[in-house]
DNA sequence: AAACCGGGCCAC
DNA sequence: AAACGTGGCCCGGTTT
C-alpha cells in the first residue's frame, strides 16, 4: 500500500487533512459530565436488574451447575461451551474459526426465552461502555477524538480515544443514552452534514454503468424499491407501505452484492434477519402484510414455497442484476481484478495506489471506499480553510467517513449552510473533474444548547 | 504482568 | 476467483 509516485495532489490532500483534523481534535466536543455520572448510576442499576432476572432462570442455574458454581456472565466462551458442548444444542451459526456462535442472532434462533434478559443486559452494557469512554477521555468537560489518516488499508480515516465514528445511532434508546452526553459549546448548536449515498456515486465514477448513472441522475427513480419489487414479485410498489421490504432489498441484497457477497448468503440472511420474512420455514400466515396477505402466503402464491426455492429465486435475480441491469458495473469488476492480477496494484481516482495481497472483493472495494472518503476530506479541508479565512466562530469538530460534524454559532448558521452546500456539492466536482455524478448532502441540526441526540432534519426553505 | 487473539458489536 | 469491505473497543482466555 503506497501513494502513487506521481501524485502531488494526493500528498497535499493528506497534508492539509492532517492539519484540519488536528484543529478539530483541538476544538473537541463538550461532554455533560453531570449527565454522564447520573446516567451511569442508572445504568449500573438497570444492568444489575437484568442480571438478577437472568440469574433466576433455570437456564442460568443449569449453567452454574455445569461449571461447579463459577460462571462469568461476560464470557462468550463459557456460554458457548454450555450451549453447544454441555446441552449439545446444534449451533444456528458458526464463527469464522468454526466455533458455535453466541452473537445475538445465533442466540435468538435458539428460541431460549431466558436469554432475553442476557441480550437486554448487553444492550445497556454497550451504552455504559460508551459513556465510560467519554468519561475516561474527557479533559475539562471536552472530549478530543483523534482522527487518523495512516491506519486504514483503503486510505480512509479512523478515529480513537474515543472513537467518534461508532457512537450508537440505530437503536433509538441506546442512541439517546449515548448522544445525550455530547453538546456544542455554550450558546452553539451541533450540525451534521452527510453526503447522500456517496459510495454508490463514487463507484459510478469508476464503472460509469449507464443504468446506475440513470438511477443517480434521476431523483425520482429508486434502485432499492425496484429491487424490492423484483425480489418480492410485486407489480406495483408503494414506498410508504413497503418501506420494510425496500430496506430488506437494500441491506439484504443490493449493498451486500456491491461489497461482493452472493445470493446464498443474501437468501439466508434475508429469510431470518431482514424484512421479517418467515424464518426459513415459509409457513403460511407468517411475515408482514402485503395488503391483507402475509408475506409468506404471498411468496407461496408466487411459487416460492421454501428457503431453497427463495435461494434459487435470488440466484436468478443476481444473474439479472449483474448480467442485465448493471452489466458495465460487472465488467468493471472483472477488468479491475484482471489489472490487479497483472500489475499487483490498483489506482484510486484520487491519486493513491493500493497494492499488496488483496482478494477480488478488496480490489473492487478499496478504491471506492478510499475515493469516497477523499471527497469528504477535500470538503472538510476547504470548509476549514474558509472558516479560518472568514474568522468565523463556527468550528468543525469531527468527521464520520461521509459526514462532517460542526459546532455552529447560531449567528453564522445561514452563512455556514450556504458555504457548506457550495463547497460539498459545487466546488468539489469543479476541483475533481473525474466526479461525473451530482453530489448531494443532507443536513441535520440540533437546537441551540441541545445535545447530539436532538438532531433534526434541516430543510432549506 | 504484558502481549496477543478471537469473538462480539458499534459505526460507515 | 471467491463468497460482505473498512475501522475501534470491550471482554475473557491464553501465551510469553
Amino acid at each position: 500500500m503506497n501513494i502513487h509516485p506521481k501524485s502531488h495532489d494526493a500528498y497535499k490532500l493528506l497534508h492539509d487533512g492532517i492539519l484540519a483534523l488536528g484543529r478539530a481534535e483541538q476544538q473537541g466536543i463538550r461532554v455533560d459530565m453531570d449527565y454522564v455520572t447520573l446516567k451511569k448510576e442508572q445504568l449500573v442499576r438497570k444492568i444489575a436488574r437484568f442480571e438478577e432476572e437472568f440469574k433466576k432462570t433455570t437456564f442460568y442455574k443449569h449453567w452454574v451447575h455445569s461449571r461447579g458454581g463459577k460462571v462469568n456472565i461476560n464470557s462468550g466462551s463459557q456460554l458457548r461451551h454450555f450451549l453447544y458442548d454441555v446441552k449439545k444444542i446444534e449451533p444456528a451459526k458458526l464463527t469464522t474459526t468454526g466455533e458455535g456462535s453466541t452473537d445475538e442472532e445465533a442466540l435468538d434462533s435458539l428460541n431460549i426465552p431466558e436469554l432475553k434478559f442476557f441480550s437486554e443486559r448487553s444492550r445497556f452494557k454497550k451504552a455504559m461502555d460508551v459513556l465510560e469512554g467519554f468519561e475516561r477521555e474527557q479533559v475539562n468537560n471536552y472530549v478530543h477524538p483523534f482522527f487518523n489518516l495512516h491506519t486504514a488499508r483503503t486510505f480512509r480515516s479512523s478515529s480513537d480515544h474515543p472513537n467518534f465514528q461508532n457512537i450508537p445511532k440505530r437503536d433509538e434508546e441506546i442512541m439517546q443514552i449515548c448522544r445525550k452526553a455530547l453538546f456544542p459549546r455554550p450558546g452553539h448548536q451541533l450540525m451534521e452534514v452527510d453526503y447522500s449515498s456517496l459510495e454508490v456515486r463514487i463507484a459510478a465514477c469508476y464503472h460509469k454503468d449507464p443504468t446506475m448513472l440513470k438511477y443517480i441522475n434521476n431523483p425520482a427513480s429508486d434502485m432499492h424499491a425496484d429491487m424490492a419489487k423484483q425480489i418480492f414479485m410485486l407489480d406495483k410498489f408503494d414506498k410508504s407501505v413497503h418501506e420494510v421490504l425496500r430496506q430488506a432489498a437494500k441491506n439484504g441484497f443490493v449493498f451486500p452484492e456491491f461489497y461482493g457477497d452472493y445470493y446464498k448468503n443474501c437468501a439466508s440472511n434475508m429469510a431470518c434477519k431482514w424484512g421479517e420474512l418467515p424464518q426459513g420455514t415459509w409457513k403460511a400466515g407468517q411475515g408482514i402484510k402485503i395488503g391483507d396477505i402475509p408475506l409468506a402466503d404471498h411468496m407461496i402464491s408466487k411459487g416460492i414455497r421454501s428457503l431453497s426455492m427463495f435461494e434459487n429465486h435470488l440466484k436468478k435475480i443476481e444473474e439479472d442484476f449483474w448480467g442485465n441491469r448493471f452489466p458495465d458495473y460487472a465488467d468493471w469488476k472483472d477488468r479491475w481484478w484482471t489489472v490487479y492480477k497483472k500489475y499487483g496494484y490498483v489506482d484510486l481516482l484520487t491519486g493513491f495506489r493500493c497494492s499488496g495481497v488483496m482478494s477480488k472483493n478488496d480490489v473492487i472495494n478499496y478504491p471506492v471506499q478510499g475515493a469516497a472518503f477523499h471527497c469528504l476530506m477535500w470538503s472538510f479541508n476547504e470548509k476549514d480553510r474558509l472558516i479560518n479565512k472568514y474568522g468565523l466562530n463556527t468550528r468543525i469538530v469531527g468527521q464520520i467517513h461521509d459526514a462532517i460534524v460542526l459546532d455552529v454559532d447560531p449567528k453564522e448558521l445561514n452563512r455556514v449552510i450556504r458555504v457548506i452546500r457550495r463547497v460539498t456539492c459545487e466546488d468539489l466536482p469543479k476541483a475533481w473533474p473525474w466526479i461525473i455524478v451530482p453530489l448531494d448532502v443532507a443536513i441535520e441540526l440540533c437546537p441551540v444548547d441541545k445535545s447530539w441526540a436532538e438532531k433534526e432534519k434541516f430543510v432549506l426553505e
